[in-house]
DNA sequence: GCCGCATGGATAGTGTCGCTATCCGACCAA
DNA sequence: TTGGTCGGATAGCGACACTATCCATGCGGC
């Protein structure tokens, strides 16, 4: 398959395929000659998957080269490696450990890891993403006055451990280890614009239960 | 209130402030003479609820205009004021609907819906953003290879579900209009991150308690 | 009153990001 | 031979969220 070919197939134009191989998102077709590279069902498999990464999971391309990085990295554990793929997924950035808010907001998520007897997360508050966003998005709403507490996320957080194990139950139907690995990527970040989408829809539906259209 | 001050006590720089004040996202303070103006308490939660929306949400600055545009406007009544708000929200680009893919993923979310017994929801298809965002990511899924079908997605629609029943519920506990809708954009928006942070949480919790560390 | 610095408004510039347009020499088919 | 296509390199573009600079004003201290 030439550059052309797998433009057409994959609805990426030529200009767009030549800046992700140039940004290693990609790796080169094998030369034929100086003029004429050849690219197989994989590439197009590859393709697909960082467009899909960069247009509906919205991660910057750079993400992107990291996260397949580790995807691709066949020398380390299984663990290690969906968690290096999953940490490299954009973060919020930083919070400010000085702030008020921000120290309460690390309260309660503590709080609420405690209630929930999330030992294991507990574990890994120092080192994950996702306390660090939980607790920046805590912050924001105690910034402007509500107040989002454990009790509040409690009923919230069993949802989204119910949803967890759905979301592992499906990685475990796949064989081999790359797929697995891939397909937490994916579910990590295809699934969450479905996941939102589906509470919108559910918040429209509800809406119009209760309310009617008015 | 000065424009220093209000910086000061948002920990956003002048600069930006009168950035924003040029969108249009801030209203101007009163203006004492020619090289003073003053801010009050109003100024300061506006801000504060821009930056929220701005830096925890990830909404452009365009769209923080255009919903808080929404919020403000009195003229409009309850479902509809909120429903305009909650659709000027970022959405996916206009799916192809020449895409045997996007065809496809339409039919799924349409037997979901059905499944499911949401019929406002249904009713809302043509214009709800949601609904979009669904069949992109559906159809994302499919050109993958995936087979993210209605049968699927059902268990997490009824998850999301019982989210919104809590969103609404939360809602309700404000008194005032005003406050219901700008409670609404929150929710929607600052959330969302949090959802996600929970759901992710969830996941190392639960990878944790069935495969250890290792 | 007068000097000097802070203030607020206007305008132009910056850095990043995800492409996109152009150019060029090599090649191949007619 | 000639015209079109190919792949690679480089420069440019448009959107975005600020940010730096300039300027006339005016207030505060002496």
């Amino acid at each position: 398959m030439r550059l052309a070919e797998l433009s057409e197939r994959s609805g990426v134009s030529t200009a767009t395929i030549k800046y992700y191989l140039r940004e290693g998102l990609l790796a080169p077709g094998r030369q034929v000659n100086a003029t004429t590279a050849d690219y197989d069902e994989e590439h197009l498999r590859r393709l697909r998957l960082v467009r899909a990464l960069i247009q509906v999971g919205r991660l910057p391309v750079a993400t992107v080269r990291e996260v397949l990085g580790h995807v691709d990295d066949e020398s380390l554990g299984r663990t290690i490696r969906m968690g290096a793929a999953l940490w490299a997924l954009p973060q919020m950035p930083e919070p400010d450990t000085e702030d008020a808010y921000v120290r309460a907001a690390r309260d309660e998520v503590d709080q609420l890891l405690d209630t929930l007897g999330w030992s294991n997360a507990k574990a890994l508050v120092t080192i994950s993403p996702a306390y660090r966003s939980l607790v920046v998005a805590v912050a924001a709403f105690r910034r402007l006055g509500h107040d989002w507490g454990a009790e509040r996320m409690e009923p919230y957080a069993r949802l989204m451990h119910r949803a967890a194990v759905l979301d592992l139950d499906f990685v475990e139907t796949y064989p081999s280890e790359a797929e697995r690995v891939e397909i937490a990527v994916l579910g990590a970040v295809l699934a969450e614009p479905m996941l939102l989408a589906l509470r919108r829809l559910a918040q429209e539906e509800e809406s119009a239960r209760r309310y009617g259209f008015e």
